[in-house]
DNA sequence: CATCGTTTGTTGACATGTCAATCATGCACG
DNA sequence: CGTGCATGATTGACATGTCAACAAACGATG
């Protein structure tokens, strides 16, 4: 049992089961889901300095003008909880990639700011990770199966964002 | 930067970078990536007595004939590597969900059984599991869009297992 | 039967995430 | 100018994952 009643009719209720192709179709996305983000992982660990999730700061960091950012901002741009980023930060600071100062003009705030080190690991990470995105993502695909594949991802984040269980609510909706 | 070089051309080299059109493809994936699993998990923490991973071990588990697997083919079942089985089995023992017991035929190895309130707790949380995946994966797509989603997925994991990046080497290849 | 490499599973150290609590500052409003 | 709520960030407890090291049992081989 998971997604398709099968076994004893334990459960009755009006539930929509999956039909076995749906259950395909659902276990492929399930795979994906998991083990994408760890393969992206594990080849940025393999090839470079940084986790996933630090590349993603980085390069936050990296499209920012001066190379700085409120640590507000950063985790509005990566959607993410501050906790999140500041437990990751935390680490990050520790390890020498980025620094914390506070902000003059909002004494709650803190800047982020890239230090030489995390510069350097990000030019350094940034052809691996590009060539996993392109070697795994696109050269795959189609061009309809990648126009498919936005409209996809885009519907079902809308979906989930309407039904209140997107990580951080307030992306859309009124 | 993270996948386009832009910026300063501190980054030479023949990489591939994205377009502005696979960015947005690139975003909405990742994206969808973090997203999905997060917000599968927050339904199922909010609507059940269990998490998401505890209930693909409840699932394993209840798709099996008695109810009772080997730790080792429930890894393989699901894809995971051992000691992720293995630390989230004792935390499910501690709560109740499933008891392990030696295996008489193979020493080394452990069945892992259901107790009555796993089986409580699958039963009671599949409807809204379903609901959570019909209603935010099938009902938002087009026929298109689903096949095409099953067929970009596949594809994608195929890659990224010859690239040799998947959790379990081993699932297909020769 | 003894040996050795393989399989199975656990464990510990650590990276990572969530949630709830906390604390300080900012800001609106009377 | 206070009061009180909203905002920004940190922290701690805990859930979860990875990797590497370990231990025990299996199994092929001599």
């Amino acid at each position: 049992m998971s997604t398709m009643e099968k076994g004893k009719p334990t459960v009755s209720s009006d539930t929509r089961w999956l039909s076995e192709h749906e259950q395909e179709v659902w276990r492929a996305l399930r795979e994906l889901l998991w083990g994408f983000e760890s393969a992206m992982d594990r080849q940025l660990i393999r090839d470079s300095e940084l986790s996933a999730v630090e590349y993603s700061v980085l390069a936050a960091l990296s499209e920012a003008d001066d190379g700085v950012l409120r640590a507000r901002d950063l985790a509005r741009q990566l959607d993410w909880e501050r906790s999140r980023l500041s437990h990751l930060l935390k680490r990050m600071e520790t390890k020498g990639l980025v620094t914390r100062a506070e902000c003059p003009s909002d004494l709650r705030g803190y800047n982020i700011m890239m230090t030489k080190a995390g510069r350097d690991a990000i030019v350094q990470a940034a052809p691996g990770h590009v060539s996993f995105v392109r070697e795994n993502v696109f050269d795959p695909l189609t061009d309809e199966e990648r126009e498919a594949l936005l409209s996809a991802a885009t519907k079902i984040q809308a979906s989930i964002r309407d039904a209140g269980l997107w990580q951080n609510p307030g992306g859309q909706k009124g």
